[in-house]
DNA sequence: ATCATTTTGAGGTACGTCCCTCAAAAATTG
DNA sequence: CAATTTTTGAGGGACGTACCTCAAAATGAT
């Protein structure tokens, strides 16, 4: 059976009152006291009942995702697996909300959450670009005591309790290893299609991509990034323009969103062969494109763990309690047509919805 | 506020006492009561606070998991996996129990279970060849009213509640895309080492492999599978008689156990080109064959998840809740040097203790 | 209508924690 | 040493659910 604060209080002979007042950081007990509790919560191996404790105190933790008002499928489909998530057992006791800013202008950001600050925020997590807008706010959230982490793009200039999100350096090489591999043989160029380069997640998946071109395919030419701005027309123009000035490409890393863009590039401009393309994220598109064959390889993260993993630290920070590293992890996904699973094309069109 | 089963009662008009016999299923209750109280339920959307449940019953979840006996890193990493989530939070309010058996002995599965089995289990995951013993072992515990999920390898002929692991086939499909891709063009013999045709895993693997080989990748010969059984000396034998047998050997598939076998057997027969190689799961030995090159991919599975995810449906089913299929699902992991998370070096070697 | 039986209600205690009050004890100050 | 302040103890109610008892009410059978 697992010790409860009452045998903390026989233990170190005091009352339960002491212990409750220790527990949770009240005021009016000597350090001696302080010790003694401490040490008989130390030697009993007590840990607090979450479930009693949540049951009691009718917290309520109120929790803020502030994503990009973007209009593309991966951020739709994350917005899908925050509700959802919100919805589950992981969210017992919380009050999940979701604020939207254009991610190019700064200011909208700290506006967006001005908004839910009216009452305290137990935590935030923060898909946005390395700004001084974006990291001014994270220091105020922090010096408020409202638990902060990064979402897929981290903000590593800032005091966030934690990086949710994939290792996008270690995806750039993947990718490159995929793409090079895939490729073979024989010389080309290699185009580069990222959403903005004003964006860490961009930046570091093109140096991981880069390094390992350099490395160990140096027989691909790699062509200077493209961005598409997260708009599927405009990366459809300018991929065209790209391909058209630059013959001989070989295959395309499209390391940010507009992959749809990307392959109808790719259908209009007639290349003697089809390119080998390497993309991010699974969305109905890139799953349709690895299905047909027009896509080669998808780097994803799950949603779902992102949208878990985010509720669950914030939790476990605003409770001062340790992550399970393991758990946390999010895996650099490398997607296949031959190992998608059947679940993702119904999360998806879920998702569409 | 979520309603309680107070306000279930003023709905359905009846005492708090009635509710509770309707909620957990007591005898004593017209039919009709029945239907008025599941309506209210309904009407006001009542979920039972699970906390506050396990907080008032005392309950202790007896799981037990049976896993082979065979002292393979793949085995050693998942017991250590479910150790560390039978710490966490995760198994709050569980016991949860490993029970080992001979995989080849089917009778010896039974008589360990058996010996767990004096008090009542609410759960088992059961990692083990599909063979009569064990298809009567699950039907058995079913009819007790235990759940039971099956782990690793499928039992699809069982009423087991649910299969935690990933899909093989596809797994195999994915190997041989790696495998085939990664040879490039140039024809050649591919020979296949896996533990045991007795092993669904494996067979399923295998087929998926052969299928997407013949479908894709016709200038390759795939090679009869060798069985290693799990054993690292006898792999690495056999290994190098296949070897020895079939010049022109251009890829290894490790489908099953045994990779340091292989990886050993390919050092000493000096082949004229190192043989591309993909290998399952991630072990220090694979891990470290990926960083040094000796393997090219590695198709693994996150023990982590499938210790949780085990965990979690078994009480899911146990509490008769619906599991979250997205959380659920174990996903294919494609390894490759450059994807390996610092993470798992981590974790492996503390699981080689 | 009477009896036996089934169904329902009222009430209680418990789980482990939080948070509150009030008085008693101990420590500190002048 | 007394007065003051700080620290501690004792106790209780609450959260939402489980599970128990006993009596009252409703129902069914005769």
């Amino acid at each position: 059976m697992r010790p409860t604060v009452n045998d903390i209080a026989r233990e170190a002979g005091v009352s339960l009152a002491t212990v409750d007042r220790v527990l949770n950081g009240r005021p009016g007990v000597r350090d001696k006291t302080i010790r003694a509790v401490n040490e008989a919560i130390r030697t009993l191996g007590y840990v607090r009942n979450v479930a009693a404790a949540n049951l009691a105190r009718q917290r309520i933790y109120r929790f803020l995702f502030v994503l990009p008002d973007t209009q593309t499928q991966f951020v739709d489909s994350l917005k899908a697996a925050i509700a959802e998530v919100a919805r589950g057992p992981l969210a017992e006791s919380c009050q999940v909300m979701v604020a939207t800013a254009p991610l190019r202008d700064p200011h909208a950001i700290g506006a967006a959450v001005q908004q839910y600050r009216t009452e305290f925020l137990d935590g935030c997590a923060i898909m946005a670009h390395e700004t001084p807008d974006v990291r001014d706010l994270i220091i105020h959230l922090k010096s408020e005591g409202t638990a902060v982490v990064s979402l897929i793009m981290d903000q590593p200039q800032t005091p966030r309790d934690h990086f949710v999100g994939i290792d996008n350096e270690a995806a750039g090489r993947t990718a490159g290893v995929l793409l090079g591999r895939f490729v073979g043989q024989k010389p080309g160029k290699v185009a580069v299609v990222v959403s903005s380069m004003l964006a860490r997640d961009m930046v570091e998946r093109r140096l991981g991509f880069d390094r390992i071109m350099a490395e160990r395919f140096a027989h691909l030419q790699v062509l200077p990034s493209v961005e598409g701005h997260d708009d599927r027309v405009l990366t459809e123009q300018i991929t065209m323009a790209c391909l058209a000035s630059h013959p001989g490409v070989v295959a395309i890393y499209v390391a940010g969103a507009g992959t749809r863009g990307v392959t109808e590039a790719i259908e209009k401009v007639a290349l003697p062969n089809r390119p080998v393309v390497v993309a991010h994220e699974l969305t109905a598109h890139t799953r349709a494109g690895l299905v047909d064959g027009a896509i080669d390889a998808v780097i994803a993260q799950d949603v779902g763990h992102l949208a878990r993993s985010a509720l669950r630290v914030l939790r476990a920070k605003t409770d001062r309690l340790a992550i399970d590293a393991g758990q946390e992890q999010i895996n650099i996904t490398v997607l296949l047509r031959e190992n998608l699973s059947p679940i993702s094309a119904r999360i998806l069109t879920a998702a569409a919805e």
